[in-house]
DNA sequence: AGAGTGATCATG
DNA sequence: ATGATCACTCTC
């Protein structure tokens, strides 16, 4: 039952390279004995030091971000803003600090302990299914994960992984990533990937 | 387009 | 200690 979960092979690999493979994958989590799984529609990813956009720009090392300077396959969690959550999952080998971003997922199973979770925010009868997991904090908040989970190893965990699946004919589009205009001459790469005309991709 | 929100980090 | 920042979201 658990032959299709992402192993670590699959994580230490270029983090533009997992991005894409990530498209059309399945997240789990597992709360109170639940599983909430979603889609993943949206990524990004992050170069490590050399990208300014990334956390570990220039090598960078701090108590948020260790995380990724493990080795690939476990969860990076961080908060921002004062009030949200991102779920990233770390690339590649120890010392080489780069991830991915889950940006967007649709959701597929659970769906009424995620609106759960994000009323509040938003009137649970004004929630549309799009505002379950259309953005990085959103999904989060939805999938109930937090820095508790900052750490997790997604191939061992029974909280939280990632299962291989697919959509057959997804087509990739590929552009700049979102929220990164600080990043200089990073800030235009084309590291965001998204299944092309997905209702769930965010924005 | 602007506000909200507080952990986080670089500075000193 | 202090101040600036922030891989976002919601409401206007």
């Amino acid at each position: 039952m658990d032959d299709k979960r992402l192993d670590a092979d699959f994580y230490r690999r270029d983090p533009m390279v997992v991005a894409q493979a990530l498209l059309g994958c399945r997240l789990v989590r597992v709360i109170d004995g639940q599983s909430l799984i979603g889609r993943i529609v949206e990524t990004e990813a992050y170069l490590g030091i050399a990208d300014k956009a990334a956390h570990t720009c220039g090598g960078r090392r701090t108590a948020r971000n260790q995380s990724m300077w493990e080795a690939g396959g476990l969860a990076y969690v961080y908060f921002t803003y004062g009030m949200h959550h991102c779920l990233n999952v770390v690339t590649q080998q120890p010392e080489e600090p780069t991830a991915v971003l889950i940006r967007a997922m649709e959701p597929i199973a659970g769906v009424e302990r995620m609106r759960d979770h994000r009323s509040g925010k938003i009137a649970r009868d004004r929630l549309r299914a799009t505002d379950l997991g259309s953005g990085p904090a959103k999904l989060c908040q939805a999938l109930a994960i937090d820095r508790e989970l900052d750490g997790e190893d997604l191939t061992t965990s029974d909280q939280l992984w990632i299962e291989a699946d697919d959509l057959p004919g997804k087509r990739i589009s590929r552009g700049p990533r979102i929220g990164v205009g600080y990043a200089e001459e990073w800030a235009l790469k084309p590291l965001r990937y998204w299944i092309r005309d997905h209702r769930h991709v965010s924005r």
